[in-house]
DNA sequence: TTGACATTCGAACGTTCGTTTGATACGAAC
DNA sequence: GTTCGTATCAAACGAACGTTCGAATGTCAA
C-alpha cells in the first residue's frame, strides 16, 4: 500500500530490503528489526517467509543474486554470439561493460559485488552456488572464447590464472569503489567508467606495454 | 602464564588475538567475550586498556595492521634501493614478491588481506590512515619507478589506473583465495605463490599476449 | 609496614538480538 | 454462514551483547 513499494508482495519486498542491507553493512551488522522495519512489515515476517534470518540471507543469494549474475553473464554472451571469430579486444571490452556498465542500474551494481565480496572473505553455502553456476560456466566461456589467440605452450594452468586476472581487474574496478575513486579523484558517473573499460581492454592486451626492448630481463 | 602465549602482556595478547578474530569473521561477528576468552583474560580488560571494542579494533589497524603494511612496503622499497635502473620486470616482479611471498608469515598475510578487504567494504575511520600513510606512498613511488618506462602519451590519469591494475592483481590473489583455489585446483603453497608471481610479472607486461596481428582493432 | 597506583577479577547492568506464540483479519470453498 | 488455510499483528521469550562497577590482587617507592 505504500507509495514506493508498489504492489510487491511482503515477501518479494522482505528480500529486496535484506539484501541492500547485507550489502551495505554485512549480514552480522544488520537485524532482523531493521530490516522488517524497511519493508514495512511486522517483525514476525522474517521467520514466517524464510524460517529464520540466515535463510533470508541463502534466499537473497538464491533469487537476487543468481538472477542478476545470469543477466550480467547472458549481457556478455549474447554481445559474443553474433560475432563468430570475435577478436580479444572484442572480447574483453564485451566483458568489462558487462561487468562495470552491463545490464544492471547502479544500484544494483554495488549490491551485487558488495555481497560478492563479502562471500569471497568469508562463503557460506551461498558460495557454492555461486561457484558452481556462475563461476565455472563464465570461466568456460571466456577460455574458449580467447584460447585461440593465447600463445601454443600455455598449460590449462596458466590460462586459468590468465582468466583470474582479467576477472580481477573488473571485480576490482566493481568492487573498490571507495580507494579507486580515492587515488584517481574520479567520481564513478558514466565517463569514468568508459575510461576504465578502455584501460582495461588496454591493459589486458598489452599489459605496461612498455616502450624499451628488455621486456624479457 | 599459558604455555603459547609467552610473556606478551594483556594488552598485547588482546590485540592480536582480536586481530584474528576481526580478520576471520568480521567486526561484528566477534564478541568482546570471544576477545577475552581468546586472549585468557577478563571480560573487562578491553574496556580497561582500550575503552571500548571499536577503540581496540581501530588500534589493531593503528598498531598491528599499519606496522606490517611497513614491513611490506619497506621490503619492496629495498629490493628496488639498490637497483639504480630497475627494468620494469624487476620492479613488478619485487612488488608481486613484496605482497605475495614477502617478509610476512602467511598467517600474518592472511589477516592482513582479510581486514584491508573488510575496510574496503565498508571503510571506518581507519580507512583513512590506511589512504594516506600506506596507499599513497606506495602509489608514488610505484608511479615513478614506472613512468620512464611507460608511453609518454599515457596521461596521470591513465597512469592511476595502470598502477592500480598492477595492485588489483596482487591484492585479488592474495584475498581471493577461495574462488583461486577452486577454480585452479591449487592449494597456496610456496610452489604456487611462486607460479603466481611469475603470472603476475608476465601478464602485468605483456597482457594477453595474443599472437595474431589485430590487437589494435 | 604503609600508602598509592595499576591491573585483574566476578558480578551485574540495561539493551538489543533472533525467535516464538497466540490472537486477529482476510478470502476462497463448501 | 461456516470452515479452512494464509498472512499479519502485538507481545513476549531467553540468550547474548557491550559496558560498568566495586572489590581483590599485584607492584613498588617511601
Amino acid at each position: 500500500m505504500s507509495p514506493n513499494n508498489k504492489n510487491k508482495t511482503t515477501r518479494d519486498r522482505l528480500l529486496k530490503v535484506a539484501e541492500t542491507l547485507f550489502a551495505q553493512k554485512g549480514y552480522h551488522a544488520v537485524s532482523v528489526r531493521e530490516i522488517t522495519n524497511g519493508a514495512n512489515c511486522n517483525l514476525a515476517a522474517v521467520n514466517y517467509h524464510f524460517g529464520n534470518k540466515k535463510n533470508l540471507y541463502l534466499d537473497v543469494f538464491r533469487s537476487q543474486w543468481m538472477a542478476r549474475a545470469r543477466r550480467v553473464h547472458n549481457s556478455f554472451i549474447q554481445h559474443m554470439a553474433h560475432r563468430d571469430g570475435a577478436s580479444p579486444t572484442e572480447i574483453i571490452q564485451a566483458l568489462a561493460e558487462a561487468f562495470i556498465k552491463g545490464p544492471l542500474t547502479d544500484e544494483e551494481r554495488f549490491c551485487h559485488a558488495q555481497l560478492m565480496i563479502r562471500e569471497m572473505a568469508k562463503p557460506t553455502e551461498a558460495f557454492e552456488m555461486v561457484a558452481d553456476e556462475i563461476m565455472r560456466p563464465l570461466f568456460r566461456n571466456l577460455a574458449k572464447l580467447l584460447q585461440p589467440y593465447l600463445p601454443e605452450e600455455m598449460d590449462e594452468q596458466r590460462l586459468t590464472l590468465t582468466m583470474l586476472s582479467i576477472i580481477s581487474m573488473v571485480t576490482y574496478f566493481n568492487f573498490a569503489r571507495v580507494p579507486v575513486s580515492l587515488l584517481t579523484g574520479c567520481a564513478y558517473d558514466e565517463a569514468f567508467k568508459e575510461q576504465l573499460i578502455q584501460h582495461i581492454v588496454n591493459f589486458a592486451l598489452t599489459g605496461l606495454n612498455v616502450q624499451e626492448k628488455e621486456k624479457s630481463l
